[in-house]
DNA sequence: CGTTGACGAGAGCACCGCTCTCGTTGCGAA
DNA sequence: TTCGCAACGAGAGCGGTGCTCTCGTCAACG
């Protein structure tokens, strides 16, 4: 709780800071947001910014950061955790889909080139998890219920899936082995690569019904996942 | 052929400066590409450039259709007609993901946020579809070989894939349904959204043997086409 | 041989990220 | 309550950018 006076009003200008900087990248996309326009709109020097943001690329990470949660939690409110798993898979999906193609900017900035430097990993990276932490969910659900198959007992092996992604992708089960991980991040890396592809303008002259294909596709995933 | 001296000498010069320009790209990115720099380093004023290039947004156009047709020639030179299908789309993955290992600021120029306001289609489609077209002849390759089970016949749709992309997946064939033929797009964006990830570091926590990774999981997507 | 158009160089405009200085003012310690 | 300090906003300024305009030069063509 900010008790003086000044961390208050320093804590509500940086939230308008960030939400003008947020229209503004919804505008112009992260190439041409500009800190000095953001000063203009809220009327103050741009040189005042440097009070708050350290530089463009710090206020680019915050809204790196509030982009993943706003994606995750897009995610996390469409999975209905009593759905049969082949539909929670295609609603998280079908989320993932609509929120990008609603903040086609912010998603480009979170998926597309990164800009900065190749930086801002640590404080990025729970927020950049949730996604992945929904699909986890589905996949450990499915096999604690005895929807998923027996595994074929693929070695564990951390160099080719990590301990940490492992836990994520439903833990230890039976039904999941190496194998099942890896088809998990190949989908959530299919499903990256999809809705990016249209949103791109990837294929543009190869598909004309992009909402059939999209429900087609995920459901090619859903088999390769066993779901 | 160039007749006079002052067409061989705009030609030499236009390839300098997409030469030095291409060398830019490669060390400070597609953001980072300063016409003022290119002029620089070619010892020339900046003006100079738009004698050549109407605009910085035209040069980085020229970047990518080059940069399409790079990566589709490592794609073709990778595929040998006589081998197996499934090692056919094998050895297409890895120089795909060797070829942007390999010039990563041109992969993300080709397949990263779209720099230009959404621009430069028509120019850059043959190019761009020159890794499709290597995809669809093993896939229609398989398919007249017999390789390939009949497809369960799914109703031609060109809403779902147009006609010409699906001649250039294979043409008509028992074997090629549009099932098949999603699939197939479904691959190509599962191919891009794998080499993507690890190439913007969204896996880095996650898989640590990205080789290994890859390979796996362009198994995964072969067994996904029935390859 | 003369005209014209392509060309290179330079100055300049508006914008950018970022730094520095300089009054002002809230806030905690004395 | 008063005093000193640190946070703050504003402004000027630096070096950089893309792009435009003008002007002198020279090759190419009628």
């Amino acid at each position: 709780m900010p008790s003086t006076v000044r961390e208050r009003v320093r804590a509500e200008l940086t939230a308008e800071i960030t939400a003008a900087a947020r229209r503004q990248l919804a505008e112009v996309g992260a190439a041409g947001l500009s800190l000095r326009a953001v000063a203009r709109e809220l009327g103050m020097a741009s040189s005042a910014l440097y009070r708050y943001f350290p530089s463009r690329d710090d206020l680019l990470t915050r809204l790196i950061t509030d982009g993943y949660d706003a994606l995750g939690a897009a995610a996390e409110d469409a999975d209905d955790p009593v759905a049969p798993p082949r539909e929670r898979w295609l609603a998280v999906c079908r989320a993932v889909r609509s929120w990008a193609r609603a903040h086609p900017h912010e998603y480009a900035l979170l998926y597309g080139t990164p800009v900065p430097g190749y930086a801002a990993p640590r404080e990025t990276v729970p927020s950049a998890a949730r996604v992945g932490v929904v699909l986890g969910r589905v996949l450990g659900d499915a096999a604690r219920s005895g929807a998923l198959p027996d595994a074929a007992g693929r070695a564990r092996d951390p160099e080719l899936v990590s301990d940490e992604t492992a836990a994520i992708l439903g833990g230890a089960h039976p039904a999941l082995d190496d194998a099942v991980r890896v088809r998990a991040l190949l989908a959530w890396s299919s499903l990256y690569g999809t809705v990016s592809f249209e949103l791109f303008g990837q294929l543009v002259g190869s598909v004309a019904d992009v909402d059939r294909y999209f429900d087609v596709a995920m459901g090619e995933l859903a088999d390769l996942l066993r779901l």
